[in-house]
RNA sequence: UGCCCGAUGGUGUAACGGUAGCACAGCAGACUCUGGAUCUGUUUGUCAUGGUUCAAAUCCAUGUCGGGCAGCCA
């Protein structure tokens, strides 16, 4: 059953529709399936990104449609490049991006929890049921909960491979890798038969348990499916089902040395979790033969799952290869997972990213079968449109300027009332204190300004935001010629509510009262490659942006040294900030998350 | 020169044989104590050629272009 009133980001939107929810509205429709049942399946060898994020939202999104669920699995069967750690980021970054959204569509299982051994019309099965947080009784008689892992069912798979060897339909190669690969053929090439093809199942079945004991070393033997060495497929060309390495696993220890490959795990994985639709991106595809083969050639007594693929996606000004973003971390060249900077779940929270803006993103662009690439602007869009509507309007100058109203009196202090959220006025009001000395932007006062400028120039006026209306009388300048003061006269009665308060002033402009100010470090983010596609060729960290990252000093008014890592902060007419993870208290760090849009920037720069 | 997949404005997507729509971007304007937000208007598109049909973005054929596949990675 569709659930038409069902949202993405809490957001009023019409729920997706795109051709894979199609087939599961169809498999519903034609009673296939009496309940959806998809998975999200990182292997733990990186954080998670954005390009995750689009796969999250849609498994998760087609449990929370249908009223189904969705699995989290780690996709564990190389115990060489995984770790802990990323089964840990993952984790949290799951949560964080479902969260207030389809948390109780999250199946996980009962820590240690492994597959059950049942009958199904007299046939030996293995199942292993999810549990969903949300529907579980009170916290003391909750289990620990954990993800699903590949490698819990390691038994089951190896049994798996068994039955395969008694049917004759996999055997043991003797081959070298080196030599695997020849007679593997090409693509436009057919391959060979291995002279080890045509064991017999006893003494496969002896090597194999052999293998598993550990008697050979690394990559002297495998377990390959026997297919066909001719197929066009290349991946139906006898693939090496189980490989010899001993090497401690994350997650199982010392237990095993032989791991099954991907294509042997994951869909069997699937099956033994009661997986409807194994959804995946676009590079599988060709697998999938090979995915159907081996569920078909075991007999399986309960329903098969199906594998679809989509297209992942691709982002302007970045990269997604998480070897790529590994190197990245690993030199050094960003502070690490989690730098703002970064495509990465983590980066984009710890810049400010919200999981609505995240989600709404992912519903915007859709899912299809076309490689394309989606342009950087659709995720700033989300992201402000998200901010917007939440972030409390602040008043900060991040390049300040001393400014003096010569005919304010020296030593008084007012308190005047700003708005918190223009968008929301429940979010109320607060005082922002104004005094004689302030700091105002240095790209708000230019000597010679270019035209149409309407912030603040010599002889001109300009309103101070929530304050007055001031006059520029005198440009103050040190030896060297900068300028170091702005001179200025307040034209009294124009403050909010007083006689002269209406007077139509082109430019508005932000301010704060210099002995008030809170000195803030504030870390400035542009994207971090200079081209379009850093992923299409040539050294992708030659593209990378030297300027980055520009961290300074800024004055900000008093209200923010209140500042919470969970709220969101508009500096008015500069963009959108966040409390940085380093903040100390006294000594706040923001990150800015986007810049407002800048249409005068834009006009600005085209002369 | 093998197999698989794809192609709709600048970008991403919808239209499921019957008016080519939406979003982002762009442009123009209105409004504004954020050059923000909001509102209005607007430019631009079915890869090509045949065929089927009263009717084709949609079905068929051929071609072109793009992506993927030769890890004991996933």
């Amino acid at each position: 059953m569709t659930d038409q009133n069902n949202t993405v980001a809490g957001a009023a939107a019409p729920a997706p529709s795109d051709f894979i929810r199609d087939i599961v509205a169809a498999d519903l429709a034609a009673g296939r399936h009496t309940k959806v049942h998809t998975r999200f399946p990182p292997e733990p060898n990186g954080y998670l990104h954005i390009g995750h994020a689009k796969s999250i939202c849609l498994n998760f999104g087609i449990a929370h449609e249908f009223g189904g669920l969705c699995n989290l699995r780690m996709d564990d069967t190389n115990p060489a490049k995984e770790d802990v750690e990323y089964v840990e980021s993952i984790i949290q970054d799951v949560k964080w991006l479902i969260g207030g959204w389809a948390d109780d569509k999250l199946g996980l299982k009962p820590k240690g929890q492994m597959p059950e051994t049942q009958s199904v019309n007299g046939k030996t099965d293995f199942h292993l049921a999810a549990v969903v947080p949300s529907t579980l009784g009170p916290r003391s008689s909750t289990p620990d909960l954990e993800p699903f892992f590949a490698s819990d069912y390691f038994d089951q798979i190896f049994q798996f491979a068994l039955q395969l060897v008694r049917l004759g339909k996999a055997y043991v190669c003797d081959l070298s890798p080196g030599d695997t690969d020849t007679y593997r053929g090409s693509p436009d090439r057919p391959g060979q038969d291995s002279p080890f093809r045509d064991r017999g199942v006893e003494e496969n079945l002896d090597l194999f348990l052999r293998m598993k004991n550990g008697e050979f070393p690394d990559g002297a033997r495998t377990l390959r499916a026997k297919i066909d060495m001719a197929s066009p497929n290349i991946w139906l060309r006898d693939p090496v089902l189980y490989r010899i390495r001993h090497s401690e696993h994350h997650h199982t220890g010392n237990k095993w040395c032989v791991y099954p490959m991907y294509d042997f795990a994951h869909c069997l994985s699937d099956y033994i979790e009661g997986i409807t639709h194994s959804i995946c991106t676009l590079e599988f595809e060709v697998h999938r033969p090979l995915y159907d083969w081996i569920l078909e050639s075991l007999h399986l007594p309960r329903p098969l799952p199906h594998q679809f693929e989509f297209a992942r996606l691709s982002l302007g000004y970045t990269i997604m290869s998480k070897r790529k973003l590994l190197q990245l971390v690993n030199e050094h060249l960003v502070t690490g997972w989690d730098d703002p900077r970064l495509p990465t779940i983590s980066g984009l929270r710890r810049r400010g990213v919200t999981p609505e803006a995240l989600r709404a993103f992912a519903y915007h662009i859709g899912i299809t079968k076309y490689n394309g690439l989606t342009d950087v602007a659709v995720l700033e869009h989300a992201i402000r449109e998200d901010l917007n509507m939440r972030a409390l309007r602040r008043l900060a100058v991040l390049r300040p300027i001393k400014v003096v109203i010569t005919n304010y009196p020296e030593g008084q202090t007012e308190e005047l009332d700003a708005v918190n959220n223009p968008e929301n006025s429940a979010a109320g009001t607060r005082k922002v204190p104004f005094s004689r000395t302030l700091f105002i932007e240095q790209d708000d006062f230019k000597e010679t300004p270019p035209p149409k400028y309407f912030r603040l120039r010599p002889g001109g006026e300009v309103r101070l935001k929530y304050a007055y209306i001031i006059q520029c009388d005198e440009v103050v300048k040190d030896a060297a010629g900068h300028i170091t003061e702005l001179r200025c006269t307040a034209d009294l009665g124009s403050k909010t509510g007083g006689p002269t308060a209406s007077r139509k002033v082109k430019g508005t402009i932000h301010w704060v009262s210099a002995a008030h100010a809170l000195d803030a470090e504030v870390r400035l983010y542009d994207r971090l490659f200079t081209v379009p596609e850093p992923d299409a060729g040539g050294d992708f960290k030659s593209f990378l942006n030297p300027h980055s990252l520009e961290v300074v000093t800024a004055k900000c008014e008093p209200s923010l040294k209140d500042a919470q890592p969970t709220e969101r902060y508009q500096f008015e007419r500069l963009g959108y900030f966040a409390l940085d993870a380093d903040a100390r208290p006294g000594q706040p760090v923001f990150n800015r998350t986007i810049t407002l849009k800048d249409t005068w920037a834009k006009a600005a720069q085209k002369t």
